[in-house]
DNA sequence: ACGAGCATGTCAGTCACTGTCATCACTACA
DNA sequence: TGTAGTGATGACAGTGACTGACATGCTCGT
């Protein structure tokens, strides 16, 4: 089901997939469909809550003496490693992703929840309110700026090093 | 037509409004509605076209002296006078955005496009590439955090001290 | 008066998504 | 072994967001 609607967003692009069409390759009906997933553009989301969950632990278990905004990283970089060995997929998918405002607007909620428990992880650790916040912002624009670098190169280095680059271009901004 | 669809908004919530409800109101029909709006949502981002192209013109009219963060930063500070005066309105039309995720996808696509001319800016100003990303993700980061505090205050200081006052939170993560 | 252009109304159609009910496989348990 | 409960699926009808096509009326320059 997942399988077979990311061939036909690749296929015939986002738009001209019907949810019947997805349906009907996966061998099931249009309701079940929607049973599984809440709407159409869910499909290509679908690993995104595991992932925050994961960054959510890591920043938890990360050592004490971390600043907030290396806690949060620390955390991204645990949540970008479930891509790691997925290169193309994770190409395939974002190539699909950037062809539609309306995907684009879904990855900017999922990111957006990433980065509210990214904060909210902060906070557990002690750190204030708005310290909080602007971390796990930053934290997730570095994780974002990262991934797109990582998934238009062909043969990349890990996501982890574009992601420590990312974060020492943010230090050097003043 | 607009203040219609506020006005329901505020009454009935998002998702209980139609769009036939709005025209109604407005006294039109519900395909003139269309042709004015893109979509039900798009009501309630009138004027980000607008706060965009503002941001992107004073970055280009800041003083060239200025870091590339700074220059972003004055930037959303010009954007963002637009709504100075229009705190009631803007705190009315945050709670109806916060109430719904389909609008608070909205929003962050229309924070997106603002990153994005943000970054083009500065990119026109001779900043590189990873660092006018960076900078325009983080200027656009304050921007945020700055109207979210704004608009949840009755008797605000100006939003550009708000801004201020996150730029600040912003440079001492380290 | 006349034609161009532009906003609006009308109507039919597509498609995403939802509520409801029936069916069917599987499991627990008497 | 029979049976009641549970969960996944199918079938079907309905709502509402949006679109395309065509007709009508208004305004403005000539």
């Amino acid at each position: 089901m997942l399988r077979a609607a990311v061939e036909l967003f690749a296929e015939r692009g986002f738009e001209q997939t019907t949810a019947g069409d997805i349906a009907e390759r996966a061998g099931v009906t249009e309701r079940t469909f929607f049973r599984h997933f809440a709407d159409k553009r869910e499909v290509l989301f679908d690993g995104s809550e595991t992932m925050v969950r994961t960054t959510y632990d890591a920043i938890l278990a990360a050592p004490a003496d971390l600043s907030p905004l290396d806690a949060a990283l620390a955390g991204v970089v645990a949540g970008g490693g479930l891509l790691e060995d997925r290169h193309d997929h994770a190409a395939r998918r974002a190539r699909i992703v950037a062809a539609n405002p309306s995907l684009r607007e879904r990855e900017l909620l999922k990111l957006a929840a990433m980065t509210e428990k990214t904060a909210e992880a902060l906070r557990r650790r002690g750190v204030g309110e708005p310290t909080a916040d602007l971390a796990a912002h930053s934290a997730v624009t570095v994780f974002q700026v990262a991934v797109a670098a990582w998934v238009s190169t062909e043969r990349p280095p890990t996501l982890a090093t574009h992601i420590a680059q990312a974060a020492a271009a943010l230090r050097s901004l003043g």
